[in-house]
DNA sequence: TGATCGGGTTGACGTGGATCAAACGCCGGG
DNA sequence: CCCGGCGTTTGATCCACGTCAACCCGATCA
């Protein structure tokens, strides 16, 4: 390779991992930056990494340095206790971010892991904080982000408290399918990325317990579903039974 | 009154509002500003409210605009949704910030309520910002302050989706036990400030549940329950019922 | 002092989901 | 092409917690 191909090359990755060229700006921390601003946050996204399936981002316990920002690709994050039980804290997708609650004491508190080949934006969070006292609207945004999540973890906590096993799988699916639309992507039409297993331990019900809601979906005509490939056939129909009224 | 009178109770409002007087500067978002920061800050929480038993400090839906610190009282947040179920998302005490969820919609997504007779200060949220973009200590302490309510909602979680109904009473009491140690008060000895249905809510079981748990937990000689007044005699025993291996 | 009321306790019973167990089907490797 | 393994489905049984209902107790008020 000649010492000019290594350069186009370098500047091709340059550009591509540059935010003011990424398509995902309109979801991820750009939002709203001018030209100036979104040059300054580029240089801040410095750092690239590619994950292979299985392959952990962060674990509980590590040293807290930096958030992620998803570029593609498909996570989860889940929590141990010492007596063995684990739970799946959250499902993450492109233009999303990972590791904001590492930030309270330094320290990842959880496990962050690939489920599909992804790439990820490391942002060193002191630079972050950096430049977020010079960019007002990075600062509000970010602010926003953090709160959008404590929002979402206060759904979680009506689902796991209030629900039944099929709302929890027609709310899970129903908050999929909307995710997958924002991002261009049909949102009838989608496969799952993670096992029955996993998405039991994130909704609080057991792997049968799971499997046997999507049968019964599909019996009802909710659903297509052949192993991981989801088809939702009647939207409303998920979304009555979500709001079943109990006693 | 003489203007006098007026003048130096005035005085004594400020100074009894000032977080640089405040006793609680080392719970609360002051925490390691110097003495120039702290007047800054006192100028930014301006104004203070009371609040009696059962009033409403703000509803979902209201439009927000500043975050709140407790100065003395108790809280608890609620979110409802449509078919009238609802959900306690937490209880709140002294020293603790209140409205982080409003940051993303600038809405409040959940209804606070005081449960004893309250005062707070509001701290106007753009202004937060601002002071924040001048004060790094400032603002990352706030950011460790919203960070620290994520790990603490998934923990909720963990305790909402794999935990059985002791366990989760066992590990609220240690938790408020705990909050009320760092506040100075007995850790041992304690009035809850909500009903048990209120608990129930909080822990997604029903108040008889929680009834029973207390019963049991008394009749094993773990706690002394008379009404709200709870005793704690064996705070080993409570956390090893926590960890409680299962299958 | 007795009546009322709201929160709390306790008991009897029902049920949703966990548990245990077996079988299925897809997929990669020999 | 068959084999072995893993994720999934499905069935039978069990049990923790919910539900329903009665009762209790302390606080408030006439």
């Amino acid at each position: 390779m000649s010492t000019n191909d290594a350069t186009a090359r370098l500047a091709f990755e340059v550009v591509k991992t540059a935010c003011s060229n990424c398509n995902l700006r309109e979801l991820c921390l750009p939002i709203g930056l001018d030209a100036t601003e979104l040059r300054k946050l580029d240089e801040l996204v410095s750092t690239r990494r590619r994950l292979k399936r299985g392959d952990h981002l962060y674990r509980a316990g590590q040293s807290f340095e930096s958030i992620y920002a998803i570029r593609s690709g498909f996570f989860k994050t889940d929590v141990l206790i010492e007596d063995g039980r684990d739970q799946v804290t959250g499902f993450q997708m492109t233009g999303e971010l990972l590791g904001l609650d590492g930030i309270s004491s330094e320290v990842h508190t959880c496990n962050a892991i690939a489920l599909e080949d992804s790439e990820v934006c490391a942002i060193p969070f002191l630079h972050l904080e950096s430049l977020s006292r010079q960019i007002h609207t990075l600062q509000h945004h970010f602010h926003q982000v953090m709160s959008r999540e404590i929002v979402r973890d206060h759904g979680v906590m009506m689902l796991l408290g209030t629900m039944r096993a099929e709302e929890r799988l027609a709310a899970f699916l129903l908050n999929l399918s909307q995710r997958f639309k924002a991002r261009g992507y049909s949102p009838a039409e989608f496969n799952l990325r993670m096992s029955r297993d996993e998405i039991g331990s994130y909704l609080g019900l057991k792997l049968e317990t799971v499997s046997r809601a999507f049968s019964r979906f599909q019996d009802e005509g909710l659903l297509s579903v052949h192993q991981r490939k989801i088809r939702i056939l009647n939207t409303a129909g998920l979304k009555k039974l979500m709001s079943h009224q109990r006693v």
